[in-house]
DNA sequence: CCTACCGATCGGTAGG
DNA sequence: CCTACCGATCGGTAGG
């Protein structure tokens, strides 16, 4: 609104690097000294463009919810509602995970465990996506159990909390222990939930 | 081994303010400058302790490896091997988790996090001690599916990351969203898991 | 957008 | 264990 909008691009492309950055060092390792290096300009610079480095942060976290639109929810909601809609924002969600759009896994992932203890506008940012984000998949869910794919007495809210565990498990493990069968693991664990498959033979 | 036998307790209390601190704030949050004013005594008496801030942050990871062995393991392994077993070490750490024993929730949830994507000592510090635990769970799960108290195509290692999985996303919903209904959703999925229960008509 | 700077804090050292 | 420092880097400002 009270832009500058001749650099508006130029705003976007710093936030883009910058959540690079902080998927790897963090929110706080996100420094301006480091930022206006890796981008080639001045720190000062690159301060102007933002006043405070909370609001650097906020702005950041703010860049990559719009890359996780980009990635996984817009393309997952072309599929119509039900079942085949929660394996694809499963599916898109994992593939996000695994070829490192961020190449510290999950932007959300690294910097929501490090200010899910410390109060503030960033913690609270964080929580209102995450909150928005369990939300899609719960009423994606309620949807599919509307419609008979899935059974009448499934708990939207309780599947939901499950399946985000094993997307969440899987970008921590492969990236700590780097070892993408992780991934496989939370797909056959998604399969076996959404499916109806009992037993654990499945692939 | 070769130690200072004298302050061997005074440098285990210090590490143990020390995990305290990174679980909020993480391991680079932990600076000597912070950790010493907290514990009142200077900022070189403290680095002699240690030599490095990277000692440092080996020894805190370690010292919070005793507290979930004490907290955690070695209760739940007083249990005999059986699916009982499984429950403890679930509900344990569960526990842990949600009493605080660290005021920023489970240690290494907070610091894999922040470390999972930077090579060094203490990744492998921290990807070590979540292959022993995943190990722990693992082998706890084929014992059950022996004594014929899991089914018998149950896979342990699949199964493992899904409890994992259960834990950990109750430990970060529950910071996050200062939520304890996320231990109910995470004891609930544990329980239709282990209990062989395929409703959640389960309380 | 830049250079040049500010006080505070960082990890670490000298010397006792 | 302490006081007193070191150079580097932090977020942020002055002035252009």
């Amino acid at each position: 609104m009270a832009g500058r909008p001749r650099n508006e691009q130029a705003r976007r492309d710093i936030l883009r690097t910058a959540a690079d950055l902080a998927s790897v060092d963090g929110l706080d390792g996100l420094t301006l000294g480091r930022l206006s290096t890796t981008l080639g300009l001045s720190k000062s610079g690159l301060f102007g463009y933002f006043g405070s480095k909370e609001e650097l942060q906020l702005a950041t976290v703010r860049r990559a919810t719009e890359v996780i639109l980009d990635e996984v929810i817009t393309p997952a909601l072309r599929i119509p509602p039900g079942v085949e809609r929660v394996r694809a924002l499963c599916a898109r969600w994992l593939d996000y995970s695994r070829t490192r759009v961020f190449p510290g896994g999950c932007f959300f992932f690294a910097v929501m465990a490090e200010f899910d203890a410390r109060p503030g506008p960033l913690r609270e940012a964080l929580a209102e996506g995450s909150r928005a984000w369990t939300g899609l998949i719960t009423s994606s869910i309620a949807e599919a159990v509307e419609l008979g794919e899935l059974a009448e007495d499934t708990d939207p809210a309780q599947l939901a909390f499950e399946l985000i565990a094993f997307m969440e498990n899987a970008n921590s493990v492969s990236l700590l222990q780097d070892d993408a069968d992780a991934y496989r693991r939370a797909e056959r664990a998604i399969g076996n939930r959404l499916g109806g498959r009992r037993s654990v033979i499945t692939d």
